[in-house]
DNA sequence: CATCAGATAGAAAGCGCTTGCTGTGACGCT
DNA sequence: AGCGTCACAGCAAGCGCTTTCTATCTGATG
């Protein structure tokens, strides 16, 4: 039924360990030879069995990128540099490879069985993106994969995530610490004082990382910070939208609304909008990430930029081992603070 | 060095037959030997050896899903629905499934490749998303190619993309061409008869079935297109703004602008903002899809919403075989209108 | 008590490919 | 002329798992 190496062999007339070598193309093959069994090739349309190739190479062309949620821009522009460099088909990469993006959905439990799954295929590259779960149950569990697919010969690479200790894994880390400061500094710089945080889900590093930024700039200030300012969500609109109603309820005298990231942030302007407040007249807001609708909202928003799709490509470089691992094996990436209309000195 | 399933057994004290017996439980084991089994297994943390599974059992557990670009939120809203079905871990799916994501940056050619490699890979089912490419070869090799997906058992389902004749395939499509109509009738109705069309690539069926529903509208109401009305590009932000430029340039008097799908309609409202021109009071603005950034932009915009989630998910389903696939192999889904702010009658 | 169906477990034959090792001519060297 | 060297090509042994067929044991049946 289906078209085997050994259906191309005898086809042109050679035996099947030559086949396997002209489609390889790691061993002398005279030139005659290897048109020959080209020609056969095509001509019964071959196409080699992958689980079989995998299983006698003991290795795989496929390579998983983990996203916490596909829907979501900010994964999705990392997976596309990160899927751009693999190669995938029409890469520049030699050897083509299957580059396959994996969405957890932000659960840890599909984190740990796509990294069993992706064990499982042999994959030849691992790369995960996004925030971690601060579960130290989970986080111990996580690492144990990693450190097992590293030793079984697969490169880890964290892209936009906190390194992971002892587990081989190369990390490429978002200083959203840093960025956090810088954003919340820029605001103090205008002469906000009572600003109000809409953080990301309590148990993410991103989450965690960008609030402590955001309170190191007030200690620094001297701005004691009241823990009605602060209101925990998921990281979308919807989130943002209520969030900011709660924060207005619980002080309206609040001049600045710092979001976890750019949905969040256009949530927020619209709820500030519906409940008659301008921006940045009445109110500030600032979101995180610069996604590419953030210029585009009016205001447009004053973020802090990720290198998003850059942080990718080198990680995806990196996986397929065609760039140099950072010293140390972690890098930090910094954020760039993007000032635009949505930030603005308090009433006035 | 790894563990193998021979390991396991030789420490249950089976045979490798009931090992994988008791793994794929398919076959009656005994439960105290199941339970043997089971402890080995978690003692020696195998994992199974998935491409060789693959290869004795002629199946894998792969399951592709293509989008153009995985960027663009109107592809990950898509995927995002479809993995969910697929299972993927954690999904109600019984077997575990690997759903991967394969972008195919709108290329022709790494849609092939891409298919090849799941191909290869002996996918299980592969979904195909979003519209085709309009070049002859390319759709015969596509066809081709999901011929012959099918016939190796593949289950191959086309969703939001136009049916695939004699492929086997299961097509999913959207209503582009009522949707169009629908929409351009609605700005008619408001009173524009100068209205600018911004069209994505033109080789796209999508593109395409768009314009033909807007066109028709305009041929029912007696009103005769000026080519100049119509412009070209990518179904970018970037590219509804610099259309929406030159569409001004070739005509001032334009009192709407269709765009073609809601990021290029962002890029118009931009360009029309810095135009001096306010919306909808000077120009209406109309978008495709209703993404979920729409209902936020200021004003909000009049679009047509694709139900992609829902899509998305029966796609899913019919490609796991747990739903029916339609009568005929074809289903076509039709959009909705949704008013908002951003259209208005010309001119106040 | 002999017989047989039913329930489990094992033996072994691949699945389609890769690769170390073994030929085998053709060449070049002394 | 004799022989070591290459450059190729083929042999055959797996890679780790699934699955058919067969063997065994149990308890039920007449």
């Amino acid at each position: 039924m289906t078209v085997t190496l050994a259906d191309v062999a005898a086809r042109a007339q050679v035996s099947p360990a030559t086949v396997s070598r002209v489609l390889n193309g790691n061993y002398p093959v005279a030139a005659s030879t290897r048109e020959r069994v080209l020609r056969a090739v095509d001509e019964l349309d071959y196409v080699l069995n992958g689980p079989a190739s995998a299983l006698a190479a003991a290795t795989s062309d496929l390579v998983g990128i983990l996203v916490n949620d596909i829907a979501d821009p900010f994964f999705g522009i990392m997976a596309s540099a990160i899927q751009a460099e693999i190669g995938g088909p029409g890469g520049r990469a030699g050897g083509e490879r299957l580059a396959v993006v994996c969405n957890t959905g932000g659960s840890p439990e599909r984190e740990l069985t796509y990294l069993t799954l992706l064990q499982r295929q042999r994959a030849a590259a691992v790369v995960l993106t996004g925030g971690a779960v601060e579960d130290a149950p989970h986080a111990a569990a996580v690492a144990a994969k990693l450190r097992k697919l590293h030793d079984a010969g697969t490169r880890v690479v964290l892209c936009g995530r906190p390194p992971a200790p002892d587990t081989g894994a190369i990390a490429l880390t978002f200083d959203n610490r840093g960025g956090g400061h810088e954003l919340t500094e820029h605001l103090i710089g205008l002469g906000h004082r009572r600003l109000g945080y809409i953080a990301g889900p309590e148990e993410r590093t991103t989450t965690r990382h960008r609030l402590e930024g955001h309170r190191a700039a007030l200690a620094d200030h001297g701005i004691e910070e009241d823990p009605r300012w602060t209101v925990h969500g998921r990281y979308d609109r919807q989130a943002g939208y209520e969030a900011t109603l709660e924060l207005l309820r619980r002080d309206p005298t609040l001049t600045a609304v710092v979001a976890a990231n750019d949905s969040v942030a256009l949530g927020a302007c619209a709820a500030l909008r519906d409940s008659g407040l301008r921006i940045p007249d009445d109110v500030s807001v600032a979101g995180f990430d610069d996604l590419p609708f953030s210029v585009d909202a009016v205001p447009s928003l004053t973020t802090v930029r990720l290198p998003l799709a850059e942080a990718g490509a080198r990680a995806g470089r990196i996986a397929m081992g065609r760039e140099e691992p950072p010293p140390g094996e972690i890098a930090t990436i910094r954020g760039e603070l993007m000032v635009r209309g949505s930030s603005g000195g308090p009433r006035g």
